[in-house]
DNA sequence: AACACCGTCAACCGCACGCCT
DNA sequence: AAGGCGTGCGGTTGACGGTGT
C-alpha cells in the first residue's frame, strides 16, 4: 500500500491514501461519543496532531498524548502510528536488495524478532519487516520453495554451532583452541509451527546440532543445563533488546516449548534430561567421535522429549519459521520414490508423503520427507560422485540469494510452481538433482570450511560434523521416533550415509551402531566425553 | 462490467515485561 | 511481595487495490 510520508500527509490533508475511509479526525463510526477512543486508520489530521505533540513533548507517556492533545486514540495506538509512519527517521519505500538479504540473514538467526531485526535495518519498522517477511514466506511456500537460501541456511548453522561451542566451552570449562567466540547474534527460538508445514526442524535444524550433543552430565541435571545454555550469553551485545521476552532460547524447538509446557531453561525437573537421555540414549557410551550421530536420535525422538511416542511436540504444531527451517519440499525435494506432487498443492510439497523407506523403518509419516532426502541425498551423491557440479563454491556463499532467488524463480510459478519443476519433468529430472547436488556440495564445503580452522583434526569427526549438522539429516533423524528397533533404523541410515559421505563415516556408523543398542538402554555414561568438542 | 482471488499494508489485540508505588 | 501502569512485541485481522476470469 502506498503510504505517503507524514510530511506529504500533513501538506496534503485531503484524500490521505491510508485514510480512506475517513478524513476528519473525529468523525467515523468507531469513535464513541462518550471518550471512546478511535480506531481504525489514522486521518491526516490525527497524524498531525501527533507529530506536533511528539515534537513538543518528545516520545514516550503515549497515554499522555490522549489526554493532552485531544486525540481519541489510546495510547498504544499513538505510539504504534509514531514508530511505523511518523517518525522522522523512517525509510519508506520497498526493501532494497540489501535489505531484503540482510532481513533473510536475520530472520535465519532470529526467527519472528521483528523488532530486533528491525534495530539492525535502521529506518524499518517491525512492522514493515514482518509484513514483508510474511509475504515473501507465503510467495515461497507457495511456490514450494524454501525459505532460506542455503548459503543462509548454512551460515546460521555455522554461525549457532560456534555459539554453542562457547556455550560448551564455557560450561565444561575445556577451551578449544581454534575456538573463536561469536556472540553478538541471537539465536532464533521455535516458537512453534504451522501445522501444515513440514518440521524439518523448523526447532531441530535451529537446534545447534552441537548444542544437542553437548550435553554433557551436568547439563542434564538442571544447573548444568543453565550453564550449557546460558541466555545471556546469547544476547547480542551490538544492539541489546531493550527486553528479551519470555522466549529467547538457546537451544531454540526445546527451549521454548518442551513438550508439556516445560520451559527449558527453568526446568529444574527431570524430564529435559531425562528427554536427553532417552532421546539421545543412542550415543551415551560412544565416544565424541558420534556424537552427532546422537543428534540423529535425539532430535527424532519425540517420544523421548514427551514420553509418549503417538503425541507430537508442542513445537511442532505451529510454524514460526525460524531459523534455519527449511521447507524441504524443495530441498528435500521429492526422492525419486516420492509420489510426484501435486504442482498446486504447496502443502503436498512441503510435506513430503512417506515413502517405502520411511514405511520400513516406523518412520513419523511427517518426517519421512527427511529420510527421503538424506537417502535421495545418498543416492545423487553417489550418482554424481565424479560431478563437480556442485564444487565449485569458492568463497564463503555458494548460492548468493540473487542466485538462489533466480533459482526460485525458475522454480516459482509464473505458471510454474517449483513442484511443477520436479513434477513436469521426471523425478530423476535434471533439474531436481541439480538442486539436492547443489545444496549438499555446498553443504559439505561449507563445513569443512569452517571446521577446520576449528583444529578438527579427526576427519571422520568433522565428516560426522558436516553431516549432523545437516539440517535434512538432523531432522530425518524424526523418522527414528521411539527407536524400536536401532539397528535397524540406524543400519537404514547408515546405509545412506556411507553412500553419502563414504567410507570415513561408515567407519563411524558402526560403532554408531553399538553405541545406540547399549544406549537406547538409557544409561547416560561418560557425558564429557559426549561433547564432540570437549574431546580434543 | 462484475466477480473472485490474491497481495500488501496498516492497525488492532493480547500478552509479557519492567518499573514504580 | 503484590498490583498498577506504561511500554514493547508478535500474531492476526481487515481494508484496499491489482489482476485474472
Amino acid at each position: 500500500m502506498s503510504m505517503t510520508s507524514e510530511s506529504e500527509e500533513m501538506i496534503m490533508p485531503i484524500n490521505g491514501v491510508d485514510s480512506p475511509s475517513i478524513d476528519d479526525a473525529n468523525s467515523g463510526g468507531n469513535v464513541g461519543g462518550n471518550g471512546q477512543l478511535k480506531k481504525g486508520p489514522w486521518t491526516s489530521a490525527e497524524d498531525a496532531i501527533l507529530v506536533e505533540y511528539v515534537t513538543k513533548h518528545g516520545e514516550g507517556n503515549w497515554n499522555a498524548v490522549q489526554k493532552h492533545s485531544g486525540l481519541a486514540r489510546c495510547g498504544k495506538s499513538c505510539r504504534l502510528r509514531w514508530a511505523n509512519h511518523l517518525r522522522p527517521d523512517l525509510k519508506k519505500g520497498a526493501f532494497s536488495p540489501e535489505e531484503e538479504r540482510r532481513i533473510i540473514e536475520l530472520h535465519a538467526k532470529m526467527g519472528n524478532k521483528w523488532a530486533r531485526m528491525a534495530v539492525e535495518l535502521p529506518g524499518r519498522t517491525d512492522n514493515e519487516i514482518k509484513n514483508y517477511w510474511n509475504t515473501r514466506i507465503k510467495r515461497r511456500q507457495r511456490a514450494g520453495l524454501p525459505i532460506y537460501p542455503p548459503d543462509i541456511c548454512l551460515q546460521a548453522l555455522n554461525e549457532n554451532q560456534q555459539t554453542e561451542n562457547i556455550n560448551t566451552f564455557s560450561s565444561s570449562e575445556v577451551l578449544h583452541p581454534g575456538f573463536i567466540p561469536v556472540t553478538n547474534f541471537d539465536v532464533p527460538d521455535f516458537k512453534g509451527f504451522e501445522p501444515n508445514q513440514q518440521i524439518y526442524s523448523a526447532s531441530l535444524l535451529d537446534i545447534p546440532s552441537s548444542s544437542l550433543l553437548d550435553i554433557s552430565p551436568s547439563s542434564l541435571l538442571p544447573q548444568g543445563i543453565h550453564s550449557s545454555y546460558p541466555n545471556k550469553s546469547l544476547t547480542s551485545t551490538v544492539h541489546p533488546p531493550k527486553r528479551l521476552r519470555g522466549s529467547e532460547p538457546f537451544i531454540c524447538g526445546l527451549t521454548n516449548t518442551i513438550p508439556g509446557g516445560i520451559q527449558y531453561q527453568n526446568s529444574g525437573s527431570s524430564p529435559i534430561g531425562q528427554s536427553f537421555v532417552y532421546s539421545s540414549a543412542c550415543d551415551h557410551n560412544s565416544t565424541s567421535d558420534h556424537a552427532t550421530l546422537s543428534s540423529i536420535v535425539l532430535s527424532g525422538s519425540h517420544a523421548g522429549l514427551n514420553g509418549n511416542p503417538s503425541s507430537e511436540p508442542n513445537w511442532a504444531m505451529k510454524l514460526e519459521l525460524p531459523s534455519l527451517q527449511t521447507h524441504m519440499g524443495s530441498w528435500g525435494s521429492p526422492s525419486p520414490s516420492s509420489p510426484v506432487h501435486s504442482p498446486d498443492s504447496v502443502d503436498t510439497l512441503i510435506q513430503t508423503p512417506p515413502t517405502e523407506h520411511a514405511q520400513s523403518c516406523n518412520l513419523s509419516p511427517q518426517n519421512s520427507g527427511l529420510l527421503d532426502a538424506v537417502l535421495y541425498g545418498a543416492q545423487t551423491m553417489k550418482n554424481s560422485k565424479g560431478n563437480n557440479g556442485y564444487n565449485h563454491m569458492t568463497g564463503h556463499s555458494y548460492l548468493h540469494e540473487a542466485e538462489w532467488e533466480a533459482y526460485g524463480e525458475q522454480l516459482s510459478p509464473l505458471g510454474h510452481s517449483s513442484s511443477s519443476v520436479f513434477s513436469e519433468s521426471t523425478p530423476n529430472s535434471l533439474d531436481e538433482r541439480r538442486f539436492a547436488d547443489t545444496f549438499q556440495g555446498y553443504k559439505i564445503k561449507e563445513e569443512a570450511n569452517n571446521l577446520a580452522p576449528m583444529h578438527y583434526d579427526d576427519k571422520a569427526e568433522t565428516t560426522n560434523q558436516m553431516i549432523f549438522s545437516r539440517p535434512d539429516v538432523l531432522l530425518a533423524s524424526n523418522c527414528f521416533g521411539p527407536m524400536k528397533d536401532p539397528t535397524k533404523d540406524h543400519s537404514l541410515l547408515k546405509g545412506a550415509i556411507e553412500t553419502y559421505l563414504g567410507d570415513e563415516l561408515s567407519r563411524d556408523c558402526k560403532q554408531m551402531d553399538t553405541g545406540a543398542t547399549s544406549a537406547t538402554q538409557g544409561h547416560v555414561r561418560d557425558s564429557c566425553t559426549w561433547n564432540p568438542m570437549s574431546t580434543v
